[in-house]
DNA sequence: CGGATTGTTGGGAACAGATTCCAACAGCGC
DNA sequence: GCGCTGTTGGAATCTGTTCCCAACAATCCG
């Protein structure tokens, strides 16, 4: 049955079997080994480690041993690791990574900080308005930390779900399903080009009114991008797209070298567009005004510091509240 | 300066002070605090972990103080966590499934198992083509496993780039940036419905014929779904969504229970559609022959395993070979 | 070509340190 | 005061490290 060995990750609880050994691992030999694996050569690595070689040697041993497999051949010139070794050498790196994360926030916590929040956004939040008005927040609450991450509006929601974070920003036409939603703010979109751009002398701009000239797309995953492209094949054109980049001060650059129309917030353009010698039409379509609206799985079941962040920035723009989703 | 403590997590080397730290982490502390966590009770936990209860108080006692920080507040019935302690649990968690993986992986080896190879695919490839593929690569390797795990098309591109795993399957149309990509399989798209629906007794259909029924959505970031959107605006009409559903047989069920057409993969409907008395009709559109392609970080520098893995999906489908990207 | 040299990993005994256990203790609520 | 909680102290135990030495392969040198 071969099948069998199809294994979809997921998440189980451990079996007694499996407890028992888990607990033949330890940071210490992981760290080791790692330190082996880096230099490939065990001598090196007692050094880089302030220990014996002799006691790494015997921790080596004494792992393989402790689950019957092979880490490493050992050569002449030093040791190079076999399969069952390079699938240990990946996971102990993140488990290491994770250890370090430990580590650091505990240390923040001894330095005064009270409360963590971890939050996911979009690049429109994190450009436009989360500098401020996590700034704002940090200065009413200066003992709290936050670790943000930026991921495109659908890993935002996906993320919320599995718990990778407690308070998520996306684009409100994201399907945030199951989660609970409200209302942070309004985005306006505007056409970015060259001053010697043929639409340059424009108020306001129609979407379709630019699909005769080149784009410049952001990341395939974004919002803007596939509202764009939506807007475009509704027109029953199509963009001309040249270029796809990772972020709005890419796309301003690229406008810059001529590459063709950009399409960012207003606010971002303000940010990291100023100063370029760019010029900044507003989109007159409906979609032009966007929504960001904040997810999260369980306003009512909130940590203390997730629950404070949660209303701060519902309260943060005043002229349009409530909920959304 | 409150904007200071904003962490965009990004991979950095320790510091040295930051090792330090790292070294007084260890995984029993770790496993006991959840423990005690879980247990929200010294005495339970140190029982439920077969340790004496002292040696529990001890090392809570002796992390916070290596830390300087409060982890827990002690109550007269009970332990309750403090803001950091519900950090250091997140982590401590995600640390210690981590670990689990490890001992697992490493047994496995043992029992005989000489490689592993970490693979993403989206929906269509494992429900459709992977099972036989694997299992016929199995059959040829016995002693290769493969830990799968399923992603929309464009975060399996982002699940290779940023090396969560070697191998990845997704559909071409999906932008696999600096990713190396290899042909896989092609797919052909099909109306599932009842008998008794009004299409029923077509032999092909076009896409827009179908866009005055209901249909039934897959989740909204798969490329099917996408697709399909696409395809409904260009024709200048929208889909009538009624539900979207996250998996295949989901779909055929909703189709089932009268709640409109789905739009699946030929193969998938074998598998997962059969017997349960509904019909498959192919599209017509060019479209409705989609392409998955392979996709890979860099094939010269797979490990021995991965190359294998890769070499053999290479080569499974004989009629059109070749690359794509 | 032979032999010495340098680098590697592996093993055993003594030591130091950490971890554990048991028992007794202190705070709190009923 | 009783039952529950977590904490403290000292002794027994165990684990890990070090040090020293052996075995081995490659390389350099006479």
């Amino acid at each position: 049955m071969p099948l069998a060995s199809l294994n979809v990750d997921t998440q189980r609880s451990p079996t007694p079997a499996e407890t028992a050994l888990t607990r033949r691992v330890d940071l210490t030999t992981l760290r080791l080994f790692v330190a082996v694996c880096d230099e490939q050569n065990l001598t090196r690595a007692a050094q880089r480690e302030g220990i014996a070689a002799s006691a790494v040697s015997k921790r080596m041993n004494d792992f393989e041993l402790a689950f019957g497999v092979t880490l490493f051949k050992r050569l002449a010139k030093g040791m190079a690791l076999t399969p069952a070794g390079e699938a240990l050498l990946h996971h102990a790196r993140v488990t290491l990574l994770n250890v370090e994360k430990i580590a650091v926030e505990l240390s923040e916590y001894s330095q005064g900080v009270r409360g963590h929040v971890r939050m996911l956004a979009n690049l429109s939040a994190i450009v436009q308005y989360l500098p401020e008005d996590l700034s704002a927040f940090f200065a009413a609450h200066e003992l709290l930390r936050v670790d943000l991450q930026e991921r495109p509006s659908g890993q935002v929601v996906r993320g919320i779900e599995e718990g990778a974070a407690e308070i998520g920003i996306c684009a409100a036409e994201a399907d945030s399903r199951a989660l609970e939603a409200f209302h942070y703010r309004y985005d306006n979109l505007v056409v970015v080009m060259r001053p010697d751009h043929p639409l340059a002398g424009r108020e306001r701009l129609l979407f379709t009114e630019t699909l005769d000239f080149d784009h410049i797309g952001l990341h395939t995953a974004s919002s803007i991008y596939l509202r764009s492209q939506y807007a475009a094949t509704q027109a029953g054109k199509t963009m001309r797209l040249r270029i796809n980049v990772p972020g709005f001060d890419a796309v301003c650059r690229m406008v810059q070298a001529n590459m063709g129309l950009g399409l960012i917030p207003d606010r971002a353009f303000a940010v990291v567009g100023a100063g370029m010698g760019l010029r900044a039409i507003p989109l007159r379509d409906d979609w032009g005004r966007r929504e960001l609206k904040i997810v999260v799985r369980d306003a009512a079941h909130l940590s203390a510091t997730g629950r404070l962040m949660l209303d701060y920035l519902r309260a943060v723009e005043t002229d349009r509240g409530g909920r959304v989703g």
